[in-house]
DNA sequence: TGTAGGTATGAATCCGACT
DNA sequence: AAGTCGGATTCATACCTAC
């Protein structure tokens, strides 16, 4: 039997798919929909928002980071609800943010029905986007809770609240991916053998981290070509291979 | 002239007092009224609420520890509104809280009137506080922003969005002090040689790590024992000398 | 002065017992 | 019942003591 399950869904329908307290955790990076003051800025060709000057990354362009910041509010308090009647009682949560999205997501991880128990920086070190006369964006953050009051965590050891890691070129699958060491801090808060859920996947680096650390995974991505990277990265780390070996294996050797 | 000047006065009055436009920067560690999930928690004794059960530590009590969540957020609209006065146009402003607090926080700091630019983590380091399947509450964070939308901090270089340090038994005054030099970090977003203003200074680190980095420094205290406590460390420190040699040169040699 | 080993500590949180 | 109280728990590091 596979240790995961991944499907091109949009995330809303996928959760409602799933069986109440089906899941073990949840881990997700849901679009920010931040960066541009106005909703010019915001609608505009999302591609290039993330790509620094001068190197034009070829990713695809993602959906669901247009909408302004109460939209937003609101969406998330949809799914994280929706989510909550997926994990069993007691399971954790993490959701990234930036800066400027921790608010709102603290208010809607609590309107979602969830109880909110922390942030965990991340910390991306000194190179990340300096500027003169400001303190520099180093970090994004995990805003993290639980299902219920009580914690059913006695499994879990003590984890640290905050993670270095930097972003390396190589590792990032998706414009706006996470390192998978940082998936894989994160991930320990999941029992071992657990499943742990990822409505928003990308490039699937949640399944990667789950698998690597013993866990298993249920995750929907959107966006075809991202369904794509996540699938053959899954299953390459399934057979315990490298994703060029894996997709090498797949292409007839004698074309 | 002296460099600095403290008083000790209660925040609001004080701020009422200030001139318009009289200070360069505000560098602010309020109290936080977090800490405890019940109206009880928040108003037992403050000595006992921080300490670890069982070892008393001997440091004085700090008022203004226990409002609500609601209320708390009100404060800080009132003071973050009278301190917006008192900076000049594009003066940044600094304000500590720890994860509990942070969206009151940035909240407030705009309901105050000022533009919030960021989150800046203090990372206490991986012994803090650890406990069963949970992340480590290892950071507190530092809200920052300005006094209007445009930057006037173009003689300031580019600062670290993450400072890293241990809390030392030597450096901390105060029951819940900060160190040096993470103080001394934040005093870089004033412009050298302009004055940096706190409302809570309590053991007055905000002022030693203003004078060490070549600013000037307002600032008041409410608890008469941290006032005493702060008015030694900033004479100690514009006269270049240790607390205990200026302590022992207040003392008369021959009783 | 240096190293090794024991102890104390932390802006905390949980849970059962009690009012 | 909902709210309150108090004891127990967690571990990496700093600090202290002994050699």
């Amino acid at each position: 039997m596979s240790r995961y399950r991944f499907e091109r869904a949009e995330a809303l329908a996928f959760l409602q798919s799933l069986d109440d307290a089906s899941v073990d955790a949840v881990i997700t990076d849901a679009p920010y929909s931040s960066g541009g003051a106005t909703r010019g800025d915001r609608m505009s060709n999302t591609t290039l928002k993330y790509v620094h000057t001068g190197t034009i990354l070829e990713r695809p362009e993602f959906a669901g980071d247009n909408r302004d910041q109460r939209a937003f509010g609101y969406w998330c308090a949809l799914w994280l609800s929706e989510a909550l009647r997926v994990a069993r009682a007691g399971s954790p949560i993490c959701v990234f943010a930036d800066w400027r999205q921790v608010p709102t997501v603290t208010d809607a991880i609590q309107a979602g029905g969830w109880v909110w128990r922390g942030i965990v920086p991340w910390d991306k070190g000194p190179a990340a986007r300096p500027s003169m006369g400001r303190f520099s964006s180093r970090c994004e953050y995990v805003v993290w809770g639980t299902s219920g009051a009580s914690l059913d965590l006695e499994s879990v050891g003590c984890l640290q609240g905050l993670v270095h890691c930097h972003q390396t070129t190589d590792d990032k699958h998706h414009m706006v991916g996470k390192p998978t060491p940082v998936m894989q801090h994160l991930v320990k808060i999941c029992p071992p053998a657990g499943i742990v859920l990822d409505p928003f996947a990308g490039s699937a680096t949640t399944g990667v981290a789950a698998l690597l650390e013993g866990r298993r995974f249920v995750g929907c991505e959107l966006t075809e070509a991202y369904y794509g990277i996540g699938l053959d990265r899954l299953e390459a780390c399934a057979q315990g291979v490298s994703l060029e070996a894996y997709r090498a294996g797949q292409r007839p050797l004698f074309g």
